[in-house]
DNA sequence: TGTACATCAGTGAACGCGCGTTCACTGATGTAC
DNA sequence: TGTACATCAGTGAACGCGCGTTCACTGATGTAC
């Protein structure tokens, strides 16, 4: 636990961050091992120790980030308790944890099939579609896998394109209210002015 | 013309060819001007020639992808004259030209202002909201601005998640079918089976 | 019909760089006695 | 309280590799005369 030294204390919690600030600045694709060691002022073989190799932390990065995506939306629908607060908590998770985000969803990239990567998607899923139960049958509709389809696609879509500078920032530049507009728009359309 | 000998006739379009099936093949970021030249058989500095730098290369990938999508768009519309079959475009072109996809929406790894880029891009983006202008006004709702957003949301959302491989095919398997039955979704909920 | 010349597409050698991975090592820590 | 030892986190030198870019070049083509 001593802060200073030969040992670090928790470097492998360090890593981690560095390799997420790494992200953030050049991209999934970008990562280097060298890179984020020297961001974390270690010796540069330091995070194979870790990890491996780079996919493992990749495969890493990925775990954290669907738990903690996962935790969100389950807040999110514990607190507010509406459909439409656990997208904008989706879209809100991958404005502001931008880096797991993007290398969550490029599995070719990190060992997908690791088990705890797979039980916290399958928990951040499961989340998404409990958001989806809590909205009126008739607004669902007859096919409540693709009203789900829908759904993830919808906040998925708005999210990436809003990642991608894609959306021009007319006026709004809350990506959280615009979200919240559009979502709404899933199931209830004909909304007025957003909010 | 000549399509044996020093000149090659028409290495740039082979090039791009080449360079759109190494995407394919790993991704944008793996790109890398040598292995372009390697699948054209043909010296590695002549991608620098007529490109300039890797930057070139991708800046028209992207412009290519939106010059086509663009069009493909218009010919949805233009033939079967509904936002569905827009939408059902916009995902088909996702998943058969997934190289210059993928490419077009990571603005940061070419010249996103390079004017033919930028003119490509406003024309598929025009198509788009053109397809939505065919829907009724009643199923577009009060905020047209948002309605597009969400359209565009939904279409690009389904089309990132197929591509990365985040959809469980289970059943069907033609993406386009499956994306006609979301986008129905967004404008006429509790729609039957899908088609 | 033939010759000189300009143009330019494509070559290939060379450069320096950052990378992932390996491996024998060393320093710090905790535990057994 | 002190000593020996096992453990393991982190080091640093070394390797081989593929990359982007540069640059003087050469071969093919078209055009002027």
């Amino acid at each position: 636990m001593a802060s200073r030294g030969y040992h670090h204390g928790d470097l492998r919690r360090a890593l981690l961050e560095c390799a997420e600030q790494a992200v953030s600045d050049g991209g999934p694709a970008q990562l280097s091992l060298r890179d984020v060691a020297r961001r974390a002022g270690v010796s540069h073989a330091a995070p194979a120790h870790h990890f491996g190799d780079k996919r493992g932390l990749l495969t890493a990065l990925a775990a954290e980030g669907f738990a903690q995506l996962a935790r969100r939306l389950e807040e999110a629908l514990a607190e507010r308790g509406a459909f439409l607060d656990v997208a904008v908590a989706y879209v809100d998770f991958a404005v502001d944890r931008r880096a797991p985000f993007e290398v969550m969803f490029r599995p070719d990239m990190y060992d997908a099939l690791d088990p705890t990567v797979v039980q916290a998607r399958a928990e951040a899923a499961g989340s998404l579609a409990l958001g989806l139960a809590s909205m009126p049958e008739d607004a669902v509709g007859a096919d409540r896998r693709v009203a789900e389809l829908a759904a993830w696609s919808l906040v998925h879509g708005f999210a990436t394109l809003w990642l991608g500078g894609a959306l021009t920032t007319d006026g709004r530049d809350d990506p959280g209210d615009t979200a919240r507009a559009v979502a709404r728009y899933l199931f209830d359309k004909g909304v007025g002015p957003a909010r």
